[in-house]
RNA sequence: GCCGGUGUGGCGGAACUGGUAGACGCAGCAGACUCAAAAUCUGCCAUGGGUAACCAUGUGUCGGUUCGAUUCCGACCACCGGCACCA
């Protein structure tokens, strides 16, 4: 053994040896509960990122932990290689999307490998293969016979000097990224996914879910909204029959059926086809709707907005009274929620009742508030207006308390046909036609005498040429005569290719599965989906809380009942990592931009007297501002890079720094200071062991033969062998795990002495030591192993089970409170009964100094742990 | 505004089921080794008082339950994240 610790030469040892064996590659066989350990996978951008250092690493911890648990474990590791940034790349360097997407997953595959992850690359994919985004394809089809996909129209944003569709990011302050002209709304055909038809059922099986972050549900939860409410239909009086030409009805959807008969007016959103058809003999409507659809956009940040409105002139009849109440366009009702139209009850609900006083409306009280809050609604407006009660001036739904006034209603309502209740949902279904080119083709012919045809399954892939270049204006497909033209397959006569790629996400919403069953070319999955699934642990940010895991679990569950596989929830238990964090400082000249530095350039010292940091550049020692801690970002210059790291210390210190340093769902500050410190303790870790395997093999361990001192370091041994399983097997936390392993390697120091079972004790204690650190840092314990001249690799070894024997101890410390406060410690053997703590607690000197004779009036004994005396 | 989360030393954090608050590490201070420095090793390291033994205070704030509260309950404050004219 060697006495420096050199990682360069361990870790491409290491590796090389897993390699060679083919440790990781995951067999269905294999003796061994399955666990299919998943990890989100990166988009190709070029390098890895310590956000993905950390992702992988809490994933490769638990993969390899519980390989030595003796589980059957998957790790895959794939590309989410469609999107944006490969085309931007493209637009400036003139490289087809292709060739640099592949490039980066080559170079990033490199920088995985050398993080020593134990991961099964014959499963790996890009969802730009063919073989892969073919099932996109052929499963977008099912959906299309089963009208889960459909055809209808959506609004994009259009770049009128690009001629082309920009996504949101590309929008920055209403104008396009590149051309600065303002951006426009089109409307232009797309294909959704009816994910609201499972919006019950995601949102119901959210409470199965267990193993998922509270917070996760909860965000779910609300993404996915559900009221219960009532569609109430409104009547058009004869002005309205008149402009529109017909009989008809407004329908409104409300929560609030309760207070029906005190709705004074009905307001519409803008984007309304009664408001567009009254705009058109106003000019002045006419401005107020272009006004608010503008505002919707340009404006969604701003928190207050002023309730405005136009009346449309229009009137609709009360469904019960037959009254006549007018029709506003307001901007506080949305086209994309519900009908797009409210009833608006002035007493009751605080937007309508601002919109009254602002338009002189009517206000009827229909609602006596149970605690005595108001008799009859005035401004302003008080909380308790909006609150549920008892009908009154109801006509015959007077009386009622608020749940059963909606019965009642919605009962008349349904009697006359102009109601029924409903529950209402916020989601909304799923767009995923994109006007670029770097995704997958959505699989339609148009044909100007058949229509809209899906491709034949036959045909499938509908591949995606890889070497056009687009340049910024609009989609490259569309100028490609070889993709664009083709027969159609009902008619066989001259038809057009779908040009428009589908969402990125739909790419990501089955990768998973995919990885189950890679090399299978006849089928989209196959019965090792079933073995594999659920996924056991998927691991990663947060930012994906809500659309990939809902597009997910949506995807999964269409898959579930085409009968494609057997589970309808794909993810059993999830881990949402937190961000990794740096300094940022940054200094703003007279003139010119703001100019970032990286904390490596930079001293910080914080002043003790006022607490000030303050910031000073090493090269010249001018001041600069300190902004406080962020998210690693290229465009902040506050980065870490991945390599920089492991050149220097190795993967093995990067791995524990990162987990060390912080809980896996708590952002991670990046500290210099803190590599180091993790290296200093492999280093540790190293010398502990080459000092003792220099001395030569120690001889078996007799336990009946040990000192006391070694009594204690092999019970410490034998607790922090099962703290580490149960920190990382069943809580998850691993900055505990490396605590209890550091103390152990601190009592192996402390113990001393070079007797014969003296040697043997720190034998088992480093060995202890190194398999629980074996998933942290696997790269170190690989050697380590050897030099504890174990002969079977630490690859195979299966974990250590706790000797309950060694965990007896002969004296027990056993606290002494005096009402509640530590006042002494005794020792007793461990089991003492009740009464010898109390006597023995009792007698302490310092107890009886503090008791100062007085007699106690009750003792509390926990068994083993503490004494609490109460006078 | 609504929903969720988090508040503990100079810093990251620990205390899992109500039972010794501050494990482990970083930084700092002192010492050993060294001609010296780095590295390494040892010790100290919540706050106030005291030479010390020790005493008092202390987990965002205020209250409650309990023999005992960082932990449970109530009210509030601050910060972070998500959603938001959601009918």
């Amino acid at each position: 053994m060697q006495e420096r610790y050199d990682p360069a030469a361990i870790e491409r040892g290491a590796q090389a040896d897993w390699n060679a064996q083919r440790v990781f590659v995951a067999d269905e066989n294999a003796p061994g509960e399955k666990f299919y350990c998943l990890s989100m996978f990166p988009y190709p951008s070029g390098r890895l990122h310590m956000g993905h250092v950390r992702n992988y690493t809490i994933g490769d911890v638990l993969s390899r932990f519980m390989r030595m648990q003796g589980r059957n474990v998957l790790q895959p590791m794939g590309w989410d290689a469609f999107g944006l940034p490969a085309e931007n790349a493209a637009m400036a360097n003139g490289v087809p999307p292709a060739q640099w997407t592949r490039d980066n997953i080559a170079y990033m595959k490199g920088q995985l490998q050398s993080l020593g992850l134990s991961i099964d690359w014959t499963r790996e994919l890009a969802t730009c293969d063919p073989d892969y985004y073919k099932w996109n394809q052929w499963l977008f089809l099912r959906m299309l016979e089963k009208g889960i996909a459909y055809k209808k129209t959506g609004v994009v944003n259009w770049d009128p000097v690009d001629q082309t569709v920009l996504a949101n990011e590309q929008v920055i302050d209403g104008r396009g990224w590149r051309t600065g002209a303002l951006v426009e709304k089109r409307e232009i055909p797309m294909y959704y996914l009816r994910i609201t038809g499972h919006a019950d059922a995601l949102r119901g099986a959210l409470d199965e879910l267990p193993g998922w972050p509270e917070r996760v549900r909860a965000m779910q939860a609300n993404w996915i909204g559900q009221s219960h409410g009532v569609d109430v239909d409104f009547p058009y009086a004869a002005d309205t029959e008149q402009l529109l030409g017909k009989a008809g009805v407004l329908r409104v959807f409300t929560t609030r059926a309760d207070t029906l008969m005190g709705a004074t007016y009905v307001a519409v959103a803008a984007e309304h086809p009664v408001a567009l058809a009254a705009a058109a003999g106003n000019p002045a409507l006419a401005a107020f709707i272009d006004e608010c659809r503008r505002g919707s956009t340009m404006e969604a940040d701003l928190a207050t907005q002023e309730k405005k409105g136009l009346p449309t002139g229009l009137h609709v009849r009360h469904p019960l009274t037959g009254e006549s109440l007018p029709v506003f366009v307001a901007n506080y009702v949305l086209m994309t929620y519900g009908e797009g139209a409210v009833m608006a009850v002035p007493a009751h609900d605080e937007r309508d009742f601002e919109f009254a006083q602002q338009y002189s409306l009517p206000v009827r009280t229909v609602i006596a508030s149970p605690s005595g809050a108001y008799a009859q609604v005035v401004a302003p407006w008080i909380d308790a207006y909006g609150e549920a009660g008892v009908t009154v001036d109801s006509g015959e739904f007077s009386g009622l308390d608020s749940a059963a006034a909606v019965d009642a209603i919605a009962a008349a309502l349904s009697a006359k046909g102009l109601g029924a209740k409903r529950v209402q949902y916020r989601l909304r279904d799923w767009g995923i036609s994109r006007q670029r080119y770097w995704g997958c083709p959505i699989p339609i012919i148009h044909c100007p005498t058949c229509g809209d045809v899906p491709v034949p399954d036959k045909d499938l892939p509908v591949r995606l040429p890889e070497d056009l270049v687009p340049d910024g204006s609009g989609n490259p497909l569309a100028k490609s005569a070889a993709f664009l033209h083709c027969a159609c397959p009902k008619c066989g006569g001259e038809a057009r290719r779908e040009t428009d790629t589908m969402d990125t996400f739909v790419d990501s919403s089955w990768y998973f599965l995919r990885f189950t069953s890679r090399d299978n070319d006849q089928a989209m999955v196959d019965a090792r989906a079933d073995y594999w699934l659920p996924v056991d642990h998927y691991i990663g940010g947060i930012e994906h809380a809500i659309l990939h895991l809902l597009y997910a679990r949506f995807w999964t569950r269409v898959m579930h009942d085409l009968g494609l596989v057997k589970v309808a929830e794909p993810f059993a238990n999830l881990l949402t990592q937190g961000m990794v964090l740096n300094h940022i400082f940054h200094r703003t000249p007279e003139t010119g931009r703001r100019e970032f530095f990286n904390p490596l350039d930079v001293d910080l010292v914080v002043d003790a007297a006022t607490k000030q940091a303050v910031a000073t550049l090493k090269k010249d020692g001018s001041v600069v501002t300190y902004e406080g801690l962020g998210t690693m970002s290229k465009s902040r210059n506050n980065g870490v890079d991945p390599n920089v790291i492991t050149e220097k210390f190795g993967a093995d210190t990067a791995r524990l720094f990162m987990m060390f340093t912080a809980p896996p769902e708590l952002s991670l500050e990046w500290s210099d200071d803190g590599v180091l410190g993790a290296n200093r303790f492999l280093r540790r870790v190293w010398k502990a062991v080459y000092d003792h395997a220099s001395l030569g093999a120690p001889v078996a361990l007799d336990v009946v033969a040990l000192e006391p001192a070694d009594r204690d370091l092999r019970r410490i041994a034998h607790q922090t062998l099962g703290k580490v399983k149960d920190d990382i097997g069943r809580r998850q936390v691993f900055n505990t795990a490396i605590a209890a392993v550091m103390e152990l390697l601190n009592a192996v120091g402390r113990h001393a002495g070079d007797a014969p079972q003296a040697r043997a004790v720190r034998q088992e204690a480093l060995e202890i030591a190194v398999l629980c650190l074996a998933p942290i840092v696997p790269h170190i314990c690989h050697a380590l192993w050897q030099s504890l001249g174990q002969a079977e690799p630490l690859y195979r070894v299966r974990w250590r089970e706790v000797d309950p024997d060694a965990l007896t101890q002969d004296l027990v410390e056993v606290v002494v409170q005096i009402n509640g406060k530590l006042r002494g410690r005794i020792s007793a053997p461990p089991g003492s009964p009740d009464v010898l703590l109390e006597a023995a607690a009792l007698a302490d000197e310092t107890v009886q100094r503090f008791l100062e004779g007085k007699t106690p009036r009750k003792v509390v004994v926990v068994r083993g742990k503490l004494v609490n005396i109460v006078v």
